[in-house]
DNA sequence: GAGCCTTCTTGATTACGATCAAGAGGTCTC
DNA sequence: GAGACCTCTTGATCGTAATCAAGAAGGCTC
């Protein structure tokens, strides 16, 4: 078994725990999912082209920010079983304004905007597919401002340890203060008092 | 034409944009819609309860805040031709941690989580339609984070009037104080400079 | 229109995170 | 293993928004 057939299975395992897949869209699906893999510090898109691809994380970490590469502003994080797009320039196939960069090695499926386009328009039964992942991750897209309303680093930085642990611990601290709007400094003198309370 | 018939046909404009609407689809759908009325100060979701009703907005404008009545931490706020539901206890019909509240008299056309499943499960073609609204409301719900990630007041404020002055201009300033995680006093000494230098 | 309540404004003080600066520790390459 | 680079840490100073306090203005109710 190729190694992206054996990533396949976990991807469609999650699809099938939607709706039945028939034999034709499987088919259809494994031709147009590409593996890839982007080594640490490579680019899965960058700022002023067009996100033509939906990645499924498979092994790895991804980071995506808007600004400059020395103030950046960190947007999210994503790990393996998570779906990686720049939303505005995916879903309008429009430049996007910020990047995403592999923080690990990273293995990837890929399917392009549009074939993705065309397999709902071929098996329509995914379009609920689709809406139910749409709409989990939209559930789930105000993490960011919980974490960043309070003022106190302290806070921000207990509000996304508690949904996000498992990302805090395999980022580099000076990354995860430019998600939680903190000068690396303050992050790092705020997690030596953590480690000392306990 | 009563005022649901005629709150309706924007509805539909909007909803036939997607995909063509079927004679059943529509009969269905005028019988699970309803009209609803919320004068200034009511409530159309109280924390704790179940957000049972997707609502679109016909006339009005209201907020969806979590945290106590003195310390609201504003979520957003929404306004004629816009959808409103608490994103998680919607989707999952779970106990809401926020409440929604009309900041001025609003008039809606409700439907609930029920009979929209229901709806779904008739008319599969709405399928495709929900999610491209779900990734339309997807696609712009960044918005807050961006607002908020800057620290000085200023930036805040021109962040969010960039992409919403019509709400800037018709809410309290002490609610859109909560919004941009600032004191009141503060947005009011911003707003005072920005009137002098122009 | 009087009285009450809420929102908005202005002032004075204080707390604390950003910033600047520099050194320590870790890791990768040749 | 030397050198270079990058991340993390610690220190000192400064700017500024939160906080506390109180008054002004605008809306509602009776």
């Amino acid at each position: 078994m190729s190694a992206k057939q054996q990533m396949m299975g976990l991807l469609k395992t999650y699809l099938a725990s939607f709706t039945m897949l028939t034999e034709e869209f499987l088919n259809d699906f494994d031709q147009k999912v590409k593996l890839n893999v982007f080594e640490k510090g490579h680019y899965l898109l960058r700022k002023g082209t067009v996100c033509e691809h939906m990645h499924y994380i498979e092994t790895g970490c991804v980071q995506c920010y808007i600004g400059t590469k020395d103030r950046k502003e960190t947007l999210w994080f994503m790990r393996e079983g998570e779906l990686a797009i720049f939303k505005n320039s995916f879903y309008d196939q429009s430049e996007s304004v910020g990047s995403i960069v592999a923080l690990e090695d990273t293995r990837v499926l890929s399917i392009s905007y549009k074939d993705l386009e065309q397999l709902y328009a071929e098996h329509p039964f995914l379009e609920r597919t689709g809406r139910k992942i749409t709409e989990y991750y939209h559930k789930n897209s105000d993490l960011k401002s919980y974490v960043l309303y309070p003022k106190k680093p302290e806070e921000r930085f207990d509000r996304y340890y508690q949904y996000r642990a498992d990302i805090v611990h395999r980022i580099p601290q000076k990354q995860l203060a430019s998600f939680l709007g903190l000068r690396e400094e303050t992050l790092s003198r705020l997690l030596r008092e953590k480690r000392k309370n306990q």
